[in-house]
DNA sequence: GCGACAG
DNA sequence: ATCTTGTCGC
């Protein structure tokens, strides 16, 4: 797919990550929803033993037929250090390169990690559909910031993830009797939507499938690449 | 100053 | 995230 160049510089200090990601954040949109979910991407990373370079994998997901339909990657070095509240800093590049690999056009784009939960409401989902200009959701494993109720025990639970009063996201138990994972909005979806979207892609196991499919993947290509 | 802290 | 074998449990 086409990307438009990013309206920064990824080559930035951390302090001048945060202004970016200030600079950026109203641009966030978070309603809307997609009425037929046909292709879901899933992507994810994985580093190389001296963590010096990064594999970014990006799975794209026939929701229906429940199968792969394009699989990409791309190898990149790492510039930027792993700081909480910047991932996207880190990740981005490498995601972006696998991106524009991709001959399919996804309905939606998930990514592995935080989107609106996040300090500045910021993450890495809202930072990758903004600049891909197509509706994204992050779907983190654990929390970044906020706190929550458990879900109730069965599959399809959800609670609230507050950071405050505020809702950023959601608890989302996508098995029964496993941990949950953090959904929140990354661009043009409404928390709802990005819930729903989530849940339709778990098959068997407590991630969903595309980022799932995508973490096998580049954990694969790591050894070799 | 003391913890917490996506991947 | 990554380094690593076996092991407890459904």
């Amino acid at each position: 797919m086409r990307i438009a160049p990013a309206p920064h510089s990824w080559d930035a200090t951390p302090t001048e990550a945060v202004a970016i990601q200030r600079r950026l954040a109203d641009r966030v949109i978070r309603e809307g929803d997609v009425d037929a979910v046909r292709i879901v991407a899933g992507a994810d990373l994985a580093f190389t033993r001296n963590g010096r370079h990064a594999i970014a994998g990006v799975v794209a997901w026939d929701v229906s037929q429940q199968r792969v339909v394009e699989r990409v990657f791309a190898r990149r070095k790492l510039t930027f250090p792993y700081v909480p509240g910047l991932l996207s800093f880190r990740e981005m590049p490498a995601l972006l390169a696998a991106l524009r690999k991709l001959k399919t056009r996804p309905d939606v784009f998930m990514f592995d990690g935080q989107g609106y939960a996040h300090p500045r409401r910021f993450g890495l989902a809202c930072h990758a559909g903004v600049l891909l200009d197509r509706p994204s959701l992050g779907c983190a494993k654990s929390v970044l910031v906020g706190t929550f109720d458990p879900p109730r025990k069965s599959a399809g639970a959800t609670s609230m993830l507050l950071d405050g009063d505020e809702p950023i996201g959601a608890a989302v138990r996508t098995r029964a009797g496993v941990k949950p994972v953090f959904v929140s909005v990354g661009h043009r979806l409404s928390l709802d939507a990005a819930v729903q979207i989530t849940l339709a892609t778990c098959t068997r196991y407590r991630l969903p499938e595309p980022t799932r499919l995508a973490d096998l993947l580049v954990d694969k290509l790591k050894h070799s690449l």
